[in-house]
DNA sequence: TACGCCATGCGTACACTGTTCCGATGTCGT
DNA sequence: ACGACATCGGAACAGTGTACGCATGGCGTA
């Protein structure tokens, strides 16, 4: 009855759901991403997707590995010269672009652990370069962990900001004017002394400066407890 | 018609409800969080709920606030004593501490910014440490960042595992059944060397012992970072 | 004491969600 | 040419958040 594709080959396939899915999710938030809308979006029927997906986590559980597993940028492969601090420095920030590029990754990092091929092969760069400082598995693993651990939050208190902004809709401006009357309020009763002190007299860096200083310091006291282990 | 509670004062209130939205969340999980299920709990109708409330949004907002403000653990407070460093990890295992209590916490961490006066509060005490530490309040600002946002990092991959499990009913074994048997497999592809050599070689820490390495290791780059400053 | 206002509670309804069931359709192997 | 089969998708179901409007009874005021 339908008109249908000529020469039979399905239209739907997991690839291309999961692909479509991503992109809805980076552009409307994870909130708004329901079967219904993939479905329309890939002009078919709803159900028709429940022929390649098992169901909605499980969507969700590749697309998050799909997107771990994009291309990292150059700068989280370079050559196996440089040291390790470096090296690490840029697989962290390759982590940091990868949660920033799409918004709801973070969020799903608390809701499952990320066991997927392509995370585990991240997981191995990783590990390769942790372990040219430390001969010890343990404490490689171990410096790993922490680092991933640092991006994770730092890229999630950054994210958290935007996507409140995002939902209800403020522009830059407007979500400063809003915080700026909240935060003046706060200051005036004089309950937070150095909460006071620092919106007065510290300067406002970017989450990027942020991010690179904590990295930094980890990174250092890292380097110390595996130069002394 | 209905019977009335005498006296006429209100069941319902803003903090019956929150209190109760915690509990159930702490018990059943944030995503089994419903109106109508706070409201069977609380004995009344749905929709009275929204006469104290505006919608979940806020409610979930009050929660959050509500929680960061249970009593800190003692040693997240002791006296102006000691150094910073142990006090600025007393904080940290107290937010730790919150997180765990509070699976949900974290999950909603992602969501929206955590602006509450109890967050303010906790922001405020780590910050008069961290003034301690250095004179320049901008230097405080971003160590205190670098602390709250390792914490959060640490709990969402510890919870992420924990959650997991609940949603899924596997016992802690069934649960490390599941995954070694995937960990093998993927072993034997032979396609990630490092990865391969921490499963064969690195012992388990459990998730106590990883964040306190991670701690310890940031705080010494703050240290650093703060007494080169 | 009697009246009316108004905060509070809540039943109904609506537009959504994910998912199961089952029928229709078209292609391919035999 | 015919039957098996994978694919598609409409209908239906249980569940969600919440807007609307009506009942109810306590309280301030006359």
């Amino acid at each position: 009855m339908r008109d249908r594709r000529p020469g039979g080959r399905p239209a739907l396939s997991e690839e291309r759901i999961v692909r479509c899915a991503v992109r809805l999710a980076d552009a409307e938030g994870i909130d708004a991403l329901s079967m219904r809308c993939i479905a329309t979006e890939l002009g078919s029927g709803t159900t028709s997707l429940y022929r390649h997906i098992a169901g909605k986590d499980e969507l969700i559980e590749l697309m998050v590995d799909a997107v771990y597993g994009e291309d990292a940028p150059p700068e989280a492969a370079p050559g196996p010269g440089g040291d390790w601090r470096t090296e690490m420095a840029g697989i962290a920030r390759g982590l940091r672009a990868a949660l920033l590029r799409h918004p709801w990754l973070a969020q799903q990092a608390s809701r499952r652990p990320a066991l997927g091929p392509n995370v585990l092969a991240r997981s191995d760069r990783a590990l390769a370069v942790a372990g040219r400082a430390t001969g010890d598995a343990t404490a490689a693993a171990m410096t790993v962990s922490a680092v991933m651990t640092y991006v994770l939050g730092s890229v999630t208190t950054e994210l958290a900001e935007r996507e409140a902004r995002r939902t209800t809709g403020m522009t830059e401006e407007e979500w400063q004017e809003s915080v700026g009357e909240y935060v003046r309020q706060v200051v005036d009763s004089g309950r937070y002394p150095h909460f006071n002190r620092r919106v007065l007299e510290a300067e406002e860096r970017d989450a990027g400066a942020r991010f690179t200083f904590g990295l930094d310091c980890l990174l250092t006291g890292l380097a110390a407890a595996l130069g002394s282990g």
